[in-house]
DNA sequence: CCTATCAGATGGAACGTTCCAATAAGTCAA
DNA sequence: TTGACTTATTGGAACGTTCCATCTGATAGG
């Protein structure tokens, strides 16, 4: 049915006799016109089969709606979460957040952001993709769009920041492990181009010093974000004349390897060597043995982030605070019991 | 910088002193201006800090360049491939696809539809959600948008549809099953109200019959797609007078509840109970034990998908064949050597 | 010198909305 | 009856593009 052409306002205000200034007042919820008036409308936008034509809207509104969020790895549950949150959000206030992937490449990225700027959005939640560009979101900061950065930031943007506290979070995965009884430590997987890592990283080191682990005790193993990161790290590790006892990994998914590579070697996991991942995915639950991580709280800190947005857009600024979520370390299997003589304490 | 309005091409015609038709021209890289002119003209657009605005040339073009993806659950690993899949080909097409996840809800898969087409896209690649209304989609055919669906479909619909050989590939699994000589199979999680539901048991069921295995000793559980849907089966399973020997599961996510719940028990997965999954996530093959699963490519069939609608497009054609993708299955560990009492085939 | 041809550039009318200013039709007080 | 005010409706100009038809000079052929 319905013309090949698609029908506009004019087509409504010929069908229900009325303007199509009156069209667009009903379109808008507008309490001006007479009800009945509104109820005649209405049934004519059903019969032609309309459909709002938001383009041409904005064309004259200038604000436009539309939410995009930019997300570095969609395959990565982690920032799929991150994503589900956000949108949780958006949803209740009765908007439809698009979300674009750029599969960690700032080429990609850099289209991506050029559509959504094209598409006039009204504000952009970012995870960048690593190796981004100090200068890849200067056309958002001149156009005057409102950004939000989460889960990562970029060395020196003034862009608001929403995300975990990487530094506590590593700390007290260290604390525990030093806890443990161990007394070489290493830090396993991610690379120094993302500002993520050298949080982590500085909260492992920070927890070994003030804690008493000596600085040749405490060892680096950069790598791949990965389960096949984990394995490589975990075998260079192993190859060592004196090799570490326990890992904290980089995320998740580097300690996912590393328990597999213990289990390929016939090491048993916690008890001939202890791991602790970072962000806490849902598979850490279940993962045998269960992965001892550091929570994030990765759709809660997307809920936060989507809150932001929603302010800056509403106060037409383009700045806002940072925030800094609250971490907690989700103790489970893979790190053993005490590794001191004793049998554990009571609790 | 940039003057708080946004600049046109009329303020880029002003810069270079040229008319707006000559930017005009240069932006869609027309062939007809002189070369001197073009860079004259592309200095400008960089010294105005100018962003194309594509709602408005949509509003003259009426075709958009703008392809939606709606996907039900962008949290589980399988759909997020599938969009993975789908990106790559229409990156390399030069467009960029928005993505919007549904949470497997009609509500509000209806809200982001309409988003989208309000947004004018030129076609939707969709995975519905469960419990989508037969008629959900009736506006966008009437509206001549392309659509295609992918790795679901909806009952009655005409709409073409990109998705593996479920029938195959629960047929393969239970042969498998059968031939490792279980003589008491279950089919395991999923619910009727979903038409890969009634595929994957058809095969379970047709194999089955075929390959002399009685009705009385095919049983069939219903239940959540999820880790805890898995483990609420084999609960129950267990819980019969004759408990079945082995599950074919309408999902990994299923199986991996499952595997959880026999180590839960004390049995060995494999060898006291063989489980087969379905989808072969990346999880499968990393899994203890390592999971039997039917692969489907998701990616792959995200690409398929992609390019039929890529054809639609250019075709301007609101019909398409449906595709349905190869699927093998994995073998691995989650079901164990031959039960027959032999030591298994020569091979 | 005139006319055809051609490359390059241009004005203006759309496209489908919104919103301001204006209008029409009541209602009510003076 | 008049004017002020209210309520409901409306025309028209804008928004930033595209694209058709037209215009302007050059160049070339006769």
């Amino acid at each position: 049915m319905a013309s090949r052409a698609k029908a506009t306002i004019l087509d409504i205000a010929r069908e229900a006799g009325v303007s199509k200034s009156t069209v667009s007042l009903v379109l808008q919820g507008s309490g001006l016109i007479r009800p009945e008036t509104a109820v005649k409308v209405r049934k004519a936008i059903e019969d032609v089969g309309y459909v709002y034509n938001r383009g041409a809207a904005n064309l004259r509104k200038a604000h436009s709606n539309v939410i995009g969020m930019v997300i570095n790895d969609l395959t990565n549950p982690f920032f799929a979460e991150l994503a589900v949150g956000m949108e949780r959000v958006f949803q209740s206030a009765g908007i439809v957040p698009f979300i674009a992937n750029t599969a960690e490449n700032p080429v990609r990225q850099e289209e991506v952001l050029k559509s959504l700027m094209e598409q006039g959005v009204a504000g952009l939640i970012v995870s960048p993709a690593r190796g981004t560009a100090p200068g890849a979101f200067r056309r958002l900061e001149t156009a005057g769009v409102p950004v939000v950065f989460a889960m990562r930031r970029l060395p020196e943007s003034r862009i608001p920041v929403i995300a975990p506290d990487n530094h506590r979070g590593a700390y007290l995965a260290t604390a525990h492990l030093i806890g443990k009884g161990h007394r070489r430590l290493a830090f396993f997987g991610g690379s120094s181009d993302l500002v993520v890592y050298h949080e982590r990283l500085g909260g492992f080191r920070e927890a070994c010093e003030v804690l008493g682990i000596t600085a040749r005790d405490t060892l680096v193993f950069e790598g791949e974000t990965s389960r096949k990161g984990g394995i490589a790290c975990l075998d260079t590790a192993l190859a060592m004349a004196e090799p570490p006892t326990a890992a904290l990994c980089f995320n998740d998914a580097v300690a996912f390897g590393v328990l597999l590579a213990l289990r390929k070697r016939g090491l048993e996991p916690g008890t001939d060597f202890a791991v602790v991942g970072f962000d806490d995915v849902v598979e850490a639950e279940h993962y045998m043995p269960a992965l001892t991580s550091v929570a994030v709280d990765s759709a809660g800190l997307g809920e936060r982030a989507a809150h932001v947005m929603l302010k800056m857009i509403q106060s037409r600024t383009t700045r806002a605070e940072d925030h800094i979520g609250a971490v907690n370390l989700v103790v489970r299997e893979s790190c053993g019991p005490d590794r001191r003589a004793g049998l554990g304490d009571a609790a």
